[in-house]
DNA sequence: GTTGGCATGAGAGTGATTCTCACTCTAGCA
DNA sequence: TGCTAGAGTGAGAATCACTCTCATGCCAAC
């Protein structure tokens, strides 16, 4: 995904996301986005930074963290010494993550409707009888890629 | 949990996983591992430093690392600067984290055995389709506890 | 063209984590 | 008991991902 979305679209609609929170769609931004779309998978700032070399890391870190304020990005912390970025799920489509130990790389993965609905309820289910208000989740399945696999 | 364990047989246990990959299991040792299941739940190493005064920081870093590297202990990273720390299920039992997002809270919580089974069937057909051998899986629910819930 | 306000980017700063190194402890041996 | 080798410890220095600062750039509205 990311080069066949319909960009336009895209852009759009987190135009509209920064201008409800009172932000401007700028160039770098937009930069910022195009990269993470481009790139179609969680990927790190020095990876994003390599993507669109014209990008400087501290502006780069700073569009990010007003992208995820407005909740257009997504930034992962599993493994590594660095974060992962990615779009948020309203711009591409409900996922999770299956997260390669040896290398390190996170591809996303969907689960079947009747699953995820399963899961709602469950999820809804024990974190209500501890006090909790679920929002949403994530599910990391951990394993070996094809690459690592011996 | 953790203070209605029969710590012998933590101890034991650990001791032995240390053995295998010729490791002491030193009073320092010891003394992080007390702490985590004292604590019974995810704690950061400041908190860890305060379960137990006398462990140096230092020390603290490195005895959690070689108890990463042998499995006892487990690393988490969702949210917040510090990492957290907490035992291998191995040591407890199968479980998941529910998450505050308002106060960076997390709580243990277990799924019925049931809703584990269907996951993991699930888990593993999408992950063996792109080429992954699953190992493991960790599910996060995010939302608002009840101290943080207005 | 000027003014005001936000965005940018280079570099300095911050802080969690890791590394270094001198010291201590322990096991094994005679 | 004394000796030695090797591993463990801890205080502080070093590292490095990330954030902050500030001088400059850009643009819209008069």
């Amino acid at each position: 995904m990311g080069a066949d979305l319909p960009d336009i679209d895209l852009h759009r609609s987190i135009a509209a996301r920064l201008a409800e929170h009172g932000q401007h769609y700028t160039a770098n931004r937009r930069a910022v986005v195009d990269a993470l779309a481009r790139a179609g998978a969680p990927i790190t700032l020095p990876d994003l930074l390599a993507v669109d070399e014209s990008l400087a890391q501290s502006s780069a870190y700073r569009s990010l963290s007003v992208l995820i304020d407005v909740g257009v990005v997504r930034r992962l912390v599993h493994v590594g010494d660095h974060a992962l970025f990615e779009l948020a799920e309203h711009l591409t489509e409900h996922h999770h993550h299956l997260i390669c130990e040896s290398c390190g790389t996170v591809v996303d993965v969907t689960l079947p409707d009747r699953v995820e609905a399963a899961m709602d309820r469950t999820f809804d289910e024990v974190a209500t009888a501890l006090g909790f208000a679920p929002l949403h989740h994530a599910v990391d399945i951990y394993g070996t890629c094809a690459t690592c696999t011996p």
